[in-house]
DNA sequence: TAAAAATACTCCATAGGTATTTTAT
DNA sequence: ATAAAATACCTATGGAGTATTTTTA
């Protein structure tokens, strides 16, 4: 049996007439007549009691034009899952986010995701930092990343979607929070709070930008977070280099100050280079709209 | 898209191996190769990643999978369907009693029936006489009647399944208790109970026996059934012919008595003649042999 | 007698076979 | 080097078309 006898019959059935079935079906009559013969050889079964006058459906031809019915629509909603799925409209995405980037980000994402692409499901895993998403787009336990570069290794794909410069946190009497211009230099006797995680890839580039000006960061103080970190700065236990969206968060206490040469973080999204799902590809489609959408106005101000 | 692919696939799917699914289908390799591409070619999307070295499902072909196997195993179910309505072996049969035959056969009828056909449902419909049975066949409400002969109408078949004789049942005290034998004209003088409903098959056959013995019986009470009849019998309102079958609920103040001529009634099997379903086929011939085993015993009896 | 299904017969599309090539490990 | 899938090509089955016959209401 095929679904070509299941189409037919189910349109024979539908109709109680060979003629007219085929015409819907596109095929000539004896053709029809034919099918249905073999679909009744082959099930050992009467499906239709038939006089030149009159067309009527047997008990077993009333069961099976209910379950031809049902095949056929399942089979149409195979095809349509298939090709959803296949389009990368239909799935389950795994998604990283760094601690930070899970507030400011995850909630917009997740929005947009679930407007544009309402059939797929998110798992969204919280609080990794680059080398552990770097490690889970490997292993394959996650397949979208959002990570500060530099991301280690050849086979994942980042595309940067923010720069923010660092930018200097000082406590309000400090020294430095008068200085009409500052430069890394300035910052090398300077006590520093940085971040806890050893991996923190904020804390990586405040190092690297300090040796390239000459000098390793005097590290007393460290917090787990940028809102801890702004709290003991505030508490005069040091300074720090801080992304500039912290700016957002104004603590009594602290004043932030551009630095020449104090350099930037990114924060870009990561995915496996190779056997690119179109899952994948179609949310990274969804999210590059988003973060275009927040860049245009930023360069429409600056132009 | 064809069956055909369905089944390919899910045999390579299952296997991750065109040549060994080829073997499994019996057909060359190169001929799997061409209908899983085509099958691809038709849905737009890739099913298997695969080098020579190495098949892989992708998460469309995985999808696929689970509903190829749910579509599959479907159309084999709607086969052994279709197979056992074709069969007789499953479906609904209506089948009517007469009041008394109601309690005499229903419960070993439906008993074997549940036993040897478990798949063919029953809708019992009990208190209808010959007459309602006949216009019930011919309606196409019931399937199969438990009737007493003849039923009116050709296209109505018919099968005895029991012949009983007519017997007297007089009051204990009664002249005619105690002759020795008796024949049809002794009845003659007498006053008869027969049965309430104008219809009754009993009714009929006491009437026409009487009227063969040249007389039309004297009738002054009547009850709706054999129980009620034998009561106002037993409380000496008169006389009456019931079936042989009616000794089987003895009563005091009641003898039974066998009357020369007194003719038989019969129980039969009826069922629409032409048009019959091999649901009523089979369940007749689960019935045939119920009914012949009943038989078989009383005949070594009599032999 | 007329409408509709079945039958007879033909044709070609395509499923599937064989032989061979390509490719990845 | 080898196993396995892809490709090339050919064959033949059978699906579908046209013409005609049969049937029944």
């Amino acid at each position: 049996m095929e679904l070509r006898h299941l189409r037919y019959f189910a349109t024979v059935a539908q109709t109680c007439h060979f003629g007219r079935a085929a015409v819907l079906l596109h095929v000539a009559q004896p053709a029809l007549s034919q099918a249905i013969r073999q679909l009744e050889a082959e099930l050992g079964a009467a499906l239709f009691t038939r006089t030149t006058r009159q067309v009527r459906l047997t008990p077993a031809g009333e069961f099976l034009h209910d379950e031809a019915k049902r095949v056929l629509g399942s089979v149409d909603d195979s095809v349509r899952g298939v090709r959803r799925i296949a389009q990368g409209r239909l799935g389950l995405v795994r998604m990283a986010f760094t601690g930070t980037s899970a507030f400011t980000h995850l909630p917009r994402i997740v929005r947009v995701l679930r407007r544009e692409l309402p059939d797929v499901a998110l798992e969204i895993h919280t609080d990794l930092l680059t080398p552990a998403q770097c490690d889970g787009l490997r292993d394959d336990s996650i397949d979208l990343g959002l990570l500060r570069p530099p991301a280690t290794g050849e086979e994942i794909s980042v595309r940067t979607i923010e720069v923010e410069p660092l930018v200097l946190a000082v406590p309000a009497h400090h020294r430095l929070a008068d200085e009409p211009l500052l430069a890394m230099p300035d910052l090398a006797t300077e006590s520093f709070v940085l971040y806890s995680n050893p991996d923190s890839a904020v804390n990586e580039a405040v190092v690297r930008r300090c040796r390239q000006a000459g000098f390793l960061p005097h590290h007393e103080h460290d917090a787990p977070g940028t809102a801890a970190l702004l709290a003991l700065v505030a508490a005069g236990l040091g300074i720090a280099l801080v992304p500039a969206s912290a700016r957002a968060m104004p603590l009594t206490g602290v004043v932030f100050r551009d630095v020449a040469g104090a350099g930037s973080v990114e924060l870009a999204l990561a995915w496996r280079e190779h056997r690119e799902s179109a899952l994948v590809t179609s949310v990274l489609d969804v999210l590059g709209v988003l973060f275009a959408a927040d860049r245009q106005p930023v360069q429409k101000a600056a132009g």
